[in-house]
DNA sequence: AACAATTTGATAATCATTATCATATAATCG
DNA sequence: CGATTATATGATAATGATTATCAAATTGTT
């Protein structure tokens, strides 16, 4: 995706936040990467290194301003990703074996139909539905074999 | 559910762990609210007060032999649940904006779907898959008003 | 260039969780 | 039952991940 960094650049500046080198390198490594990203993981992809400390804030600010969202799995560890209107919407493969975690789509047929079943699920409780995730547990095909 | 602690009781037995008072007034506390609990919220809902140490410990203990599964939310904050082999297959109602989360079952046609959605998802990533879980976001009923 | 605002990196502080260990409780065996 | 062994408890200390602080550096603006 080219206008990835445009994209995040123009919705920074319209909230006063400025893309600056690091936080530009974690979308980078985030957009590289088919699946959500542990802290330790953007530490140790990030080149030149960014000091912890400046990724915690960083994070924290890009997650602030909705250009990350936060993922917890089932390891106990906090994974980012590209919020869903820059990456688009997705769910997650999640090897239980190994912890690896892939961002998968249905097609917009299944899609429509995951929709429904939220609907019509979240219908008996009174809850207004805004938005649905599944997540898929299984054995990566590595681990399978 | 009448044979809950008696199902629990005869699980850890097996796997050489006692079902103590501290444990059970944990998986009694689960059982009598409609969703996971912080560990924060287990201290106060327990009576008499069970320590955060011995609140914590128990809690790994009872993770660790499959009675309990841990479940991450949106808000950082770790939440347990009974496992499905003890509540039932069930899926998640987030509330966004007041973090309250509420189990929610699909009817038996529904479930089938989503299996299958699940399955078909998965296959051209050569998973293979063991599960699955729905997260539907939104209102609950008092936020949306 | 000068000024103001934001970001950075090093470090210290905080918070949740886990480890330690002496005491207490429960199970087992004679 | 009493003695013995194993497991659990609670108080406290230690750890690890995350957040706060603050002077220096960078960026944006006039």
């Amino acid at each position: 995706m080219a206008g990835l960094h445009a994209k995040v650049e123009k919705s920074l500046r319209s909230q006063g936040v400025r893309y600056t080198t690091n936080r530009r390198a974690l979308i980078e490594a985030l957009d590289n990467t088919p699946g959500p990203l542990t802290v330790e993981e953007l530490y140790r992809v990030t080149e030149p290194r960014i000091p912890y400390s400046s990724i915690y804030r960083d994070l924290r600010v890009l997650t602030d301003t909705q250009v990350l969202t936060l993922h917890h799995g089932a390891d106990r560890s906090n994974r980012f990703e590209l919020a869903e209107w820059l990456s688009g919407h997705h769910h997650h493969l999640v090897c239980v074996p190994c912890m690896a975690i892939s961002d998968v789509s249905l097609s917009p047929d299944s899609e429509r139909r995951l929709a429904r079943l939220a609907e019509s699920a979240a219908a008996a409780s009174g809850y207004r539905v805004t938005g649905h995730s599944l997540e898929i547990e299984g054995l990566c095909p590595d681990c399978a074999s």
